[in-house]
DNA sequence: CTGAAAGCGCTTACAG
DNA sequence: CTGAAAGCGCTTACAG
């Protein structure tokens, strides 16, 4: 014998009220309550979810859809780490725990979502990495799976999303660069169909027109999401024949293969080209001249992607009474020496 | 009606027949196992994981535990990622899922992987960032949940572990640096109390003795793991009196800090010091000079990990004949610049 | 406040 | 080759 019913005999009561004692009911004897804590201490004794899940038809457990992409994987990507401290202090709160399913990188997305959820093993996901047509979304809508994206989407109708300000970025670049006397301001943009890439560009061409410059489609760049794209969109740029002076790059660690292009090339970034980045991370802060780019805290976007995503599940929205909620997550300019000279006219 | 019930009735077959010809049992007309496949497929049917794990007394999910420390989310870290896909490769032949369970940085790890274990979410676990005692190896020994650490330690008896080759790697180093006529070289370690700190150490020492140099205390730099860690170390190297002509480092991305440290004091890699880096990271390819360092095949790694865990699990043992295996991982030293000069005697 | 019992969705001996 | 039934470990109406 073994689990709760020996917790029970142990204890000389039955299994249901071991249960309810160790769940929180109100009708438990206070005395048995500290008698069944004490005791399921001692014995380690911890529910098994497998019993739980069938019974209650939840799990508890909520997931976080990983892409390992050969691009992400060779260049690193601290990105879902620096989220997992933020959504675990949310989802904590409710005794949910948070796992991370990483997609093979062989294995169709979609796919790959629908048998982790129809195994039934998470309440509820979230997902990254949308795309312009994303079938997940369509998927989780229509078979009712609770979930947030990070990233808009035109696909899966009304659904909660959170997403950066990749418009207010675009301006913000732009405005700055505008003000330093560039005309020519190209941009580094991933060549792959995530959504961002789509939204940005749009925001780019919207910036340029409110200054009066018409859009040069040459000076879209299409590269990797990577330090190699970043290298690529270097070599791109010096090859155009009339160079850009100014670039905005879309991926945070596309600055430290573009400087490295562009020093192979003798052109100085913050004297002979501005750069302004994406994302502020660590690993390019070490970039010298430094880099100008967007400050925002992944901790803070892991809080709002948990509560936005217990919003929509019905046991948890009374918490988070907002509702199923579309955010647009702001980013904070950093100033840096990689834009900082003013273009001669 | 859902589930196994509905698909069964749809079929107008029982629940037994259905279970039988989705889990591949022989005893099954062809003709029937066609139809409830197709039938599958079409009702997007699978199995409730929760309610084959209560029946079966196993997940078929393996767990991989990371620690997300402020240190590792800070740095970026891609390592977990790049394990993935090896990982997957072998769990998948087996219908096995792969699962990241991310330890909060504020919760004890022991306490993490016991509630992880005791709730009965996977039926095996990797763990990674082995401490030199290591409580977790003791529960998971004791409790008889299967394992496999990338890591040694001294904690935990007899158990399966893949730890990487730091003797070689240090054998290597020193021998290379000594044959360049260094005789004063230092090495960053990491200052928390993981046990490869420890094992590189010992290796250091020894080759030191083999070549008849005396261990000197004061060259073993204690940082973190890290690129700021890496700015330390060279930060602390140069205030040194009688400063190291070498330095060897322990963690493949404190190159990055260190080369911006020494650039800053206007001490030149592969010149005026030689550095030899750690694993080859696609973030330090960058770096001028090009930095000597070691290469290994994350995917491979994760492969053998996998092999090894399914090696101490009785169900798929028979598979994997080798039984607990303890296997010291090989790097391949790739030369670079970074310490390709001879000493001035 | 507590116990006895039903039942969540499966798989698997067992009977035929 | 197939069906009927038991039972995995829990939680929760229900009865008292």
């Amino acid at each position: 014998m073994k689990g709760i019913r020996q917790l029970a005999k142990h204890l000389d009561i039955s299994i249901g009220t071991v249960s309810r004692a160790l769940n929180g009911k109100a009708d438990v004897n206070a005395e048995t309550r500290q008698r069944v804590l004490a005791a399921a201490v001692e014995l380690g004794y911890v529910a098994n979810q497998s019993g739980r899940s069938l019974r209650q038809g939840t799990t508890n457990v909520i997931g976080l859809m990983m892409e390992s992409s050969k691009e992400t994987t060779e260049n690193g990507d601290n990105f879902f780490l620096g989220l997992t401290g933020g959504l675990q202090s949310v989802l904590s709160r409710h005794k949910l725990d948070l796992i991370m399913l990483p997609c093979p990188s062989d294995e169709d997305p979609t796919e790959y979502l629908q048998r982790m959820v129809a195994r039934g093993i998470v309440d509820g996901m979230i997902l990254s990495a949308t795309q312009r047509i994303d079938h997940r979304l369509e998927f989780l809508s229509r078979t009712k799976i609770p979930f947030v994206t990070l990233g808009r989407s035109q696909s899966g109708g009304q659904y909660a999303w959170i997403d950066l300000d990749f418009e207010g970025v675009a301006n913000s670049a732009v405005d700055r660069l505008i003000a330093q006397g560039h005309r020519r301001i190209a941009i580094a943009a991933p060549s792959n169909d995530i959504n961002l890439g789509y939204i940005f560009l749009d925001g780019y061409k919207r910036a340029l027109k409110r200054h009066g410059i018409a859009f040069d489609p040459s000076l879209v760049l299409r590269v990797k999401s990577s330090e190699q794209g970043g290298y690529q969109a270097a070599h791109e740029m010096l090859l155009l024949e009339d160079r850009p002076t100014a670039i905005i790059l879309i991926y945070e660690l596309m600055a430290i293969g573009l400087y490295r292009r562009l020093t192979e090339a003798g052109v100085i970034p913050g004297r002979d080209l501005a750069v302004i980045g994406f994302r502020e991370e660590p690993r390019a802060k070490f970039l010298q001249p430094t880099l100008t780019c967007f400050r925002m805290s992944l901790r803070d976007l892991g809080v709002e992607l948990a509560e936005t995503l217990l919003a929509t599940m019905p046991a948890y929205a009374p918490f988070y009474p907002k509702g199923p909620s579309n955010t647009i997550w702001p980013l904070e300019l950093v100033p840096g020496e990689s834009d900082s000279f003013k273009l001669k006219s």
